[in-house]
DNA sequence: CCACTTTTTTACCAAATGGTAAAACCACGA
DNA sequence: TCGTGGTTTTACCATTTGGTAAAAAAGTGG
């Protein structure tokens, strides 16, 4: 009688259903990312994804569950980063680091940037909890930290939740606005002049 | 026989026709900036316009034609402030206060900002071609115009291209992302303290 | 090979959506 | 006041879209 196959079923998933979720998850972050979710269809998301849409919502219970599926399986690897900061190390090089990983991040997962990027843009409807849920802790806590260094001669004196926005907004662009990016910048190699950029900028920034 | 009342007639608009296209690209903007292209409906432009449907193609083509006009008269409005740098400034203060000029665009403009970003982040593809013809020859020049005073050794050495993505980055973050920025400042004056954060992150960047 | 479950396909549907035709309405100068 | 041209409404469409029902087709353990 249990079903078990929609919603988070409890029973343990067959071979078939975890290879074909995450078929669908993929295709649909693909079709997602690049139009956001009111102009995202299921019926590009069967195309993309190989399957039939009924077979996708077989697997789904509806367009929105893909996409919350989406947005919160991601969360966790996009705060990665930040919870790699080491409240232990020293406070420049960690922060750099912290930057050079969301850059990364930007160049080998653009499609969850712009995931994130579309659902924010458009007020965050579906995640907004989250935000204040699951963001906002760590986001305190390391704005806290980042001023603590500061407050200890560590590094220059900064705004701590500021200089996380400038941090994500700077890496986060060469993802999100990739077109534009590519539009000026003659085939030249956009990541890794981004690199060293954002170092000599945080760099300067926050260097005693 | 002549139409000139749909597409860019060559005849004089009305008063009755310059009102209501106001409204028209007035509700537009709203609605295009808050559910991107694809996610807005003629119907949701209608409602807020305060006009009927079919009134509103009385007026505009179509729906594209509706958002193509809105992307295309925005532009000059959207690259003022960088038309306004002036090569015969002291260069750090032409650069701040485009940083600031950009910034309160965010703030006075936000739905502005978002129609913009959703462009991009979807790939540009209604105004691909004005991003090289109107954008691009711009920032060629500007970021020639900020690697030749680097050069003079009346800035820091820095990559010009990069410093305009950075400056475009975190002022636009304001707008763009404000669902997230606000879920994360419990109420504090966001833009304020973003005058001072930007103004010390730019100076720091570029003094000599 | 058989019964039983999981997976996939086929054939639909109701609502939403961009858009049109044509009639009705209205403003305003002759 | 009447006609004429610009404006608005009413009544529609064809397509697209998210979603469903139910039958057909695999798997699968015994």
């Amino acid at each position: 009688m249990e079903d078990g196959t929609q919603a988070a079923g409890g029973a343990k998933p067959s071979r078939i259903q975890l290879r074909n979720r995450k078929r669908i998850l993929d295709a649909a972050l693909d079709v997602f990312s690049m139009h956001g979710f009111r102009g995202a269809t299921l019926d590009q998301i069967a195309e993309a994804s190989g399957l039939s849409k009924p077979n996708i919502l077989y697997y789904f219970a509806g367009k929105q569950e893909i996409h919350v599926t989406l947005l919160s399986g991601l969360m966790d690897t996009w705060l990665d980063p930040m919870r790699e900061i080491d409240p232990d190390g020293e406070p420049l090089e960690e922060i750099l680091r912290y930057v050079h990983r969301k850059l990364e991040m930007s160049r080998t997962l653009p499609r969850e940037s712009r995931l994130f990027a579309n659902e924010i843009l458009q007020g965050a409807p579906r995640i907004g909890a989250g935000l204040v849920t699951d963001l906002k802790p760590l986001v305190d806590e390391t704005a806290a930290l980042i001023e603590t260094w500061a407050a200890e001669g560590r590094l220059k004196p900064v705004d701590g939740r500021h200089l996380i926005f400038s941090i994500w907004a700077t890496t986060q662009h060469y993802a999100d606005f990739d077109a534009q990016v590519q539009a000026l910048m003659d085939g030249r190699d956009t990541h890794d002049e981004a690199v060293v950029f954002l170092d000599a900028l945080y760099r300067r920034m926050l260097a005693i």
